[in-house]
DNA sequence: TTGCTAATTGAGAGCGCTCTCAACACTTTT
DNA sequence: AAAAGTGTTGAGAGCGCTCTCAATTAGCAA
């Protein structure tokens, strides 16, 4: 029997098939307890059999939850191409999607017109339960808009207002914490930093930056504190200005500004770690391909993303619970660039 | 009126705000013709101020369409993260579909148990138009069960079956045939590739290789011609294998290739162009981290994901169709690497 | 005026599912 | 043996939309 030519199965068909209603059918397709077992196993037969699926539509607007969720991403054109990071934290919202059997629906927008079209359509739409947002900076109207339109969300990072809104975050103070404490406790004295202020995770990490040069004692010279904004490129051109000044250590805010650095140190035939020592900060795939690799702050950004969608799930289901907070810890994983290892 | 308060918006409601019929609302949000610009206009001041959106689910059910299509990956462990070539594509696949008022669905798939588990649910299921296929190598069971299950789709790429099969494809050959022609013409000798085997796209590659390298006369030595993955440590290491043979140019498939096979010449203290010219393929934004940039053959990604979706519309409209092949052009994006502008 | 066509609108029947409610068949309790 | 409880099933009313079909009105020629 050819596909094409099979008359489309429904409830009704599969309960006729298997001489129950169509009431029970949807009884065992959603697991509902108080069936049978005799009914269950007949019913699941023919549905294996026929290869039956539920038409997702008529769920969705009988049910009124859609089991889509939504990803995100605005600005995307800087953003996506420059760091693995949103391919690394998609796979980990992907792969929670997959597992909760949800679809995930991918937003990426490339103006503010595109953003405030795509708000409407978020809402009392039916199409989507929830979304996931990663607003890379700053304020964006975004998100007020949806508390006010009522769209379950989860933010990941730290957002500008933090009450009413749920969010996964990482710890980045405490992560550039220990990443600069692991140079101080290596001996070194003139410990530069690579920020950024491009968002509030650099902020965060030039926060804790600062904390642990406190804490010793150090003053921060502020030229000492050059700034990128996560591009390799960026990285390359602030560690030209940096390399003058002969520190004897930086803390880098990311693996991918670290490669920029570190090329930008090897055109000037500095080595590393003897001429200049690296800790950075995510342990994404650029880690590795460094030269030795990279001393950096493992943040755990596919956890992130699994958390983030069991996370919305939750909070489509419950939606009068309070706002919840989640900041993951770092680790520091330690390799050539800091010479520790010598 | 706060939202949440607010009762849902039906077709129903807005009628009677305007003085019409659930019919006429209908109509006037689908653009039919024969309305008369007066109950129009009465129409559409009511939808925007109340800010009305209509219920996908309900619209999917009614009209068995569902203006969503889904991106597939399959194997993503390994292809995104190493490569910026499936971000770059996803962007002008959502690109295309935000400027179309399509939602983009995004598989991502982990296991052949995920990806047979998905098949499944994209027929009969109202959720999915149609999908865009990204099978980065060889048979997988995927594309006959979705030609089986009746399925539109349209394949990035170039399958096995090209029958039967709708793709769009980028001309690999002639790309590879111009950037090799590129290096004879400046008059290199011994020239080298590197090479891969991972996919059809790979295999058409070395294929315009070996037609340029034949047209000339040159014969292809074998240890000439050395084997990565798209990653950058197989560049690197793949041109450590080539070094020793001093080649004195180099047609490398891929600019990620290109970066790792740089880093090895560097870390080996020779000059590009001068110790060996350098022509790769992509064009994508590695090409430009490298110190000269990447003489490379830019390949038009973005816009296969544009053209990918476009089409796949035009399929889900005409489900009666021949298949389509479309393979798009190439074009020699000439920078430092290959010494031409010495 | 009458008759005809064309434009405009409304009524109503689904689309395929979920979910409440009532019915029925058994047990168990009194 | 009657009453009450428990487990299992079916009937039927929506969910909010689209789309066909018929009704109404307007426009125009005869």
């Amino acid at each position: 029997m050819c596909a094409n030519l099979m008359q489309r199965l429904t409830l009704e068909k599969i309960g006729e098939l298997a001489g129950v209603s169509r009431a029970t059918v949807s009884r065992v397709i959603n697991h509902h307890p108080n069936i049978s077992s005799e009914v269950r196993e007949r019913v699941e037969r023919i549905i294996a059999e026929t290869g039956y699926q539920p038409n997702q539509a008529a769920r969705s607007l009988a049910s009124n939850q859609s089991n889509v969720i939504g990803l995100v991403i605005p600005n995307v054109v800087q953003a996506v191409f420059t760091d693995p990071y949103y391919p690394r934290l998609t796979q980990g919202i992907s792969a929670a999607c997959n597992q909760l059997d949800y679809t995930l629906a991918l937003f990426l927008f490339h103006s503010p017109e595109e953003e405030q079209f795509a708000v409407r359509r978020f809402s009392n739409n039916s199409l989507i339960d929830g979304l996931i947002i990663t607003a890379d900076n700053h304020i964006n109207p975004f998100i007020p808009q949806l508390v006010k339109r009522n769209v379950p969300f989860v933010y990941i990072g730290r957002p500008e207002t933090t009450e009413s809104v749920t969010y996964i975050d990482v710890d980045h103070i405490g992560g550039s914490y220990i990443g600069t404490k692991h140079l101080i406790d290596l001996g070194f004295k003139r410990i530069a930093q690579l920020s950024t202020k491009h968002n509030t995770a650099g902020v965060d990490r030039d926060k804790g930056f600062r904390q642990a040069m406190a804490e010793v004692g150090y003053a921060v010279d502020e030229d000492y504190v050059v700034y990128g904004d996560f591009t390799e490129r960026s990285g390359y051109e602030a560690m030209q200005h940096l390399i003058p000044l002969r520190p004897d250590a930086v803390f880098i805010q990311s693996d991918t500004m670290a490669l920029g650095a570190m090329r930008a140190l090897r055109d000037a035939g500095l080595s590393v770690p003897d001429d200049m020592a690296i800790v950075s900060f995510d342990d994404l795939p650029p880690a590795l391909l460094t030269e030795p690799h990279l001393t950096t702050v493992r943040q755990p950004v596919h956890d992130v993303g699994m958390l983030a969608v069991e996370t919305l799930i939750e909070r489509c289901a419950n939606p009068g619970q309070p706002p919840k907070h989640v900041v993951l810890p770092t680790e520091l994983v330690i390799r050539g660039t800091c010479g520790a290892a010598n």
